[in-house]
DNA sequence: AACGACGTCAACCGCTAGTGC
DNA sequence: GGCACTAGCGGTTGACGTCGT
């Protein structure tokens, strides 16, 4: 299988390293109106200098509308190392169990959090009772804890649940268009301006909720006639990303009054190339 | 303030499984 | 059955950030 087959790409002449942001709206509008039907022939037919792999991988563990960010909650980090007591290294596996988490983002946790956590508790190994018990208070005080919003409803999904229960499970925090709206005007307010970074996961709920038929082309006739909606959101995404880059508040302030700079403008003309 | 050690995580690499011809 | 090809998986790497001295 695969004996002698030629590279994936030519990889001298594919971008390697960070994805800009230009490269993140160019594969996600990409998607948005073509699907991913095929990897390999995606980044060109998307104007993207990147590898296939590449373009998947970024897609499935950052871009994907249904990906949550942000930290683990006490109860994925219990359900994880439950999981990888029966599966072991099986990432994708475990993934599968944990809607909205990446097995990238699983392994990554597993290597830097849980590994050490676990052979801490072995090493201890005094009162294996008592440990528990203290690693339960932990969980039940981070559970309490606001980060508890993000967490989950399905994470006593049973394993027969299929693709369609888990998607339906993650999209359960849809959000409308003028629920974005309504987000970035939360984000306008004084406490929240230092959060810059912290506006990510509604960038990606609000695609999430716009963009349910990324993976269904079907849909995509509705999804025309949501154009108009589509840039608005590509507006306000740039804006947010913008925001992510300067990250000083006489720079948000700019972009509150509307001002645009030199690369938002010229990046706003491409995506809107792209999308009409 | 400067530096090194350490931690984190996005991205890459190589391999295998699955599929179609 | 064998080959060619793609998607997906798991291990590893390296850039970057944070912390301690």
């Amino acid at each position: 299988m695969g004996k002698g087959r030629a590279p994936c790409c030519d990889k001298s002449k594919v971008k390697r390293g960070p994805w800009s942001q230009d490269e993140d709206f160019k594969l996600i509008s990409f998607i948005h109106k073509y699907g991913h039907e095929n990897w390999r022939s995606l980044p060109k037919q998307a104007g993207l200098l990147r590898c296939g792999k590449s373009c998947r991988l970024r897609w499935i563990n950052y871009l994907r509308p249904d990906v949550k960010r942000g930290n683990f909650t006490a109860e994925e980090e219990e359900t994880i190392i439950k999981l990888h007591q029966s599966f072991g290294n099986k990432w994708s596996k475990i993934a599968s169990k944990l809607p909205g988490r990446t097995d990238n983002e699983i392994k990554n946790v597993w290597h830097t959090h849980l590994k050490k956590r676990l052979s801490s508790k072995t090493n201890l190994n005094v009162d294996e009772a008592a440990s528990k018990g203290s690693l339960n208070e932990e969980e039940n005080s981070q559970e309490s804890s606001p980060n508890a919003s993000m967490s989950f409803a399905g994470s006593n999904i049973s394993s027969k649940d299929d693709d369609a229960q888990i998607s339906q499970k993650t999209f359960e925090h849809i959000l409308t268009f003028s629920d974005f709206t309504e987000m970035l005007q939360e984000v306008d307010k004084p406490e929240l301006l230092e959060m810059t970074f912290d506006i990510d996961p509604d960038i990606w709920s609000f695609i999430d909720g716009s963009d349910s038929s990324f993976q269904q082309p079907e849909n995509r006739a509705l999804q025309e006639s949501e154009e108009d909606e589509v840039d608005k959101w590509f507006k306000h995404l740039e804006c947010e990303l913008g925001l992510e880059e300067n990250d000083n508040q006489q720079q948000q302030q700019q972009h509150k009054q509307g001002t645009e700079d030199e690369n938002s403008s010229s990046l706003l003309e491409s995506y809107e190339l792209l999308i009409h």
